[in-house]
DNA sequence: TTAAATTTTTAGTCTTACCTAAAAATATTT
DNA sequence: AAATATTTTTAGGTAAGACTAAAAATTTAA
């Protein structure tokens, strides 16, 4: 059986990473779960005991692929719970994450199966993130950041990097969100800022932020 | 902060004691969450010093308001993840508890009042058990026990008394469900049995089950 | 109304998941 | 390549929530 706690350093382990293939550093992970470089060390060699993780002293850690499966359904019930919360329960894709954080430990294989089946086989979030699928595999996201498009070019808002709600606020403020399709007017060297346009709107965003939308094009 | 493991002795305490107003003791609440008295003893003084019982050395448990409204809500969660499984996700009526069992911690009140708006506002759950209201009332079950009712009488099954699943697959097995509408035909003195008819059969039930079956009339 | 049985509490342990402080290993500078 | 800085691990400790075994209180029976 994999604890709660236990889900929640894979989930750090999969994300920091590129899916836990990756050797990731005791520090990040302490920083991902918000805790300290000695309790990670407790619950990796933890991780390691029960296969899960791949583990050699001062060398970092990374998954196996019994821990990746375990990390991406994980992942799967956390996405999925949160385009319930926010298609079926009229949450705002500001104040999803928090619950999903506690729905996602429910461990019941046919109610992450029905509940894929009732939301009709969604394949991303309301961030835009992948919903991996029943084998932990998701579709890899094709989009590309703002800030690396050149000016002229278009594309549809398919995905946001930072979910925290800070981030979600400002582009609910802003008018902006997944699906609009965004126009890169121009870019100003001086302070690396853009000018982008929407169907209703041009604006000003800064390079802090257009690091964070990805466009499909 | 409530705790996940204050949260199921709650619900002990309110389910032993008709809603925790009357004094239980600590073995029956032992057996009830599957502990040691000497656990209870411990969780119990926990529970009065965060003022939710009231407990004095041998003199069993009540709750207090507060503990009585906590435990309310827990059960309110309970009960309407129970309806969200069966009308939404397909689970049978006797799949349910293990999942809501888990379901019923996730804290958040946005969540069981948007839930309660989408099951559209349910006063039972699939047991016939009634769902507690945001302040912990619930609707009185008016309904009495198939084995107290006279031959001749019929009525609306609407609450099973027992509802592990042993029992509720046996109901199934035997094509009773809630809602059937039930008539008393015959009442056996010697063994305590009773033939009843429902639409679509005509059945003899031992005095167990007959208990564990209620009509509203 | 004592004696016996039962229930409840206390005392002392264990495990999980965290912590701090110090030691060990690895990385970075000079 | 030594010295210094950083990272990681170890050692030892804490709180929550469980346990066993023994003591205390209450209840039941003789």
């Amino acid at each position: 059986m994999v604890t709660l706690s236990e889900e929640n350093y894979l989930k750090a382990i999969y994300h920091l990473g590129k899916q836990g293939t990756l050797s990731v550093s005791t520090n990040a992970i302490a920083e991902k779960v918000s805790s300290k470089a000695s309790s990670v060390t407790d619950m990796i060699k933890k991780l390691a005991d029960k296969n899960l993780a791949n583990y050699t002293r001062y060398q970092g850690v990374s998954l196996t692929n019994e821990g990746r499966l375990a990390a991406a359904l994980v992942i799967r019930k956390h996405r999925l719970w949160e385009v319930f919360l926010v298609n079926k329960l009229n949450f705002s894709w500001d104040e999803v994450h928090e619950v999903a954080e506690q729905l996602e430990h429910v461990k019941s294989l046919k109610l992450v199966n029905e509940l894929d089946a009732f939301l009709e086989f969604p394949t991303h979030d309301p961030h835009g993130d992948p919903i991996p699928d029943k084998n932990g595999n998701h579709s890899p996201i094709k989009s590309i950041s703002i800030f690396d498009i050149d000016a002229g070019n278009q594309g549809i808002l398919s995905f946001v990097k930072d979910s925290t709600d800070v981030f979600l606020k400002y582009l609910n403020k802003n008018k902006l969100a997944l699906g609009d399709t965004i126009k890169v007017l121009d870019f100003e060297p001086f302070d690396n800022s853009l000018t982008i346009e929407t169907k209703s709107q041009k604006m000003i965003i800064s390079k802090e932020v257009a690091q964070n939308l990805y466009l499909s094009i």
